[in-house]
DNA sequence: TACGATTGTATCGTGTACGATATAAATGTC
DNA sequence: GACATTTATATCGTACACGATACAATCGTA
């Protein structure tokens, strides 16, 4: 029973639909995003900052899960769209600090619509309002136990 | 009731999750993979050539959803490893044929414990077996929808 | 207050991902 | 049987993602 060829399989697997989901569904953002000239995780980023601006790179590493190694070069690069400002804190010149600039700003108008879209489509996929939430609660477990196993 | 700014939270997203678990899970595969000198993608080709020898390269891409300039590059790396070969079929010069080389055969026996350490940590993680189960079911049916929204 | 340890961010190297495009082989059509 | 179309893979450019490492500012402590 154990260690057969079985648990082998790509059928098999849990993480791979995982894996595979996280990108199919990145790819559903993509067209609404292109038409605010930003990516997926440049989103992430214009989200926590939308809910309180002025933030550290180390706090929206913390939120976003990102290490500050991947997230230095994608906030120069929204940065040079004028989207943000980063600026060394005066009281910890350690600290970087990220604040809206009004591009990105604006952009909050026209991204109120972007989750409602999304859902439509997971409704689309036949998947009830109750399934959703249990994924959500089911992802949401194993995030907080997964991010103490680094 | 509609467009609230708390649909925008970060709190109330249902993809962040699965951004956000899919590379944790991913660096949970990550010193396992260490031992065998391979990443998690180039684990996943090897799983689906375990399961059967010779594929095409578009057969791996429709497998593994992965767009075939992903995987060129993904499947030279492999090769120059000398985990698979590389050929271009007789029948059809256009296609070409992936195949197990003996260190990527060998291989298997040392990955057989990998889904089994995986499945524990996620138990850790007090999920159930029946939480397990329901959350691929759930990937399984978004997984069949999105595939074909492309 | 000197100075080693810690903290916050950045740099570097490697490896995905993917859209757009290129290219060669195979196929269909007249 | 030439030739436009399709198919299978590859190339190019851009953007993550992260381990390892660097570096400057701050903190802790003798």
């Amino acid at each position: 029973m154990k260690n057969s060829p079985e648990t082998l399989w790509l059928e098999n697997q849990i993480c791979f639909p995982l894996y595979a989901v996280s990108r199919m569904v990145t790819k559903l953002y993509t067209p609404l995003l292109e038409k605010l000239d930003i990516t997926y995780p440049q989103y992430l980023v214009l989200l926590v900052l939308w809910e309180k601006d002025e933030r550290s790179v180390s706090e929206i590493s913390e939120l976003l899960h990102l290490e500050t190694n991947t997230l230095t070069p994608l906030l120069k690069r929204m940065e040079s769209k004028e989207l943000i400002r980063r600026q060394r804190s005066k009281e910890d010149e350690r600290r970087v600090e990220i604040t809206l600039a009004s591009k990105g700003r604006a952009l909050q108008q026209e991204a109120t619509c972007i989750p409602e879209t999304i859902v439509n489509q997971f409704q689309d996929a036949s998947l009830g309002l109750e399934e959703v939430l249990q994924l959500k609660q089911t992802l949401g477990t194993l995030m907080g136990v997964l991010k103490d196993s680094d």
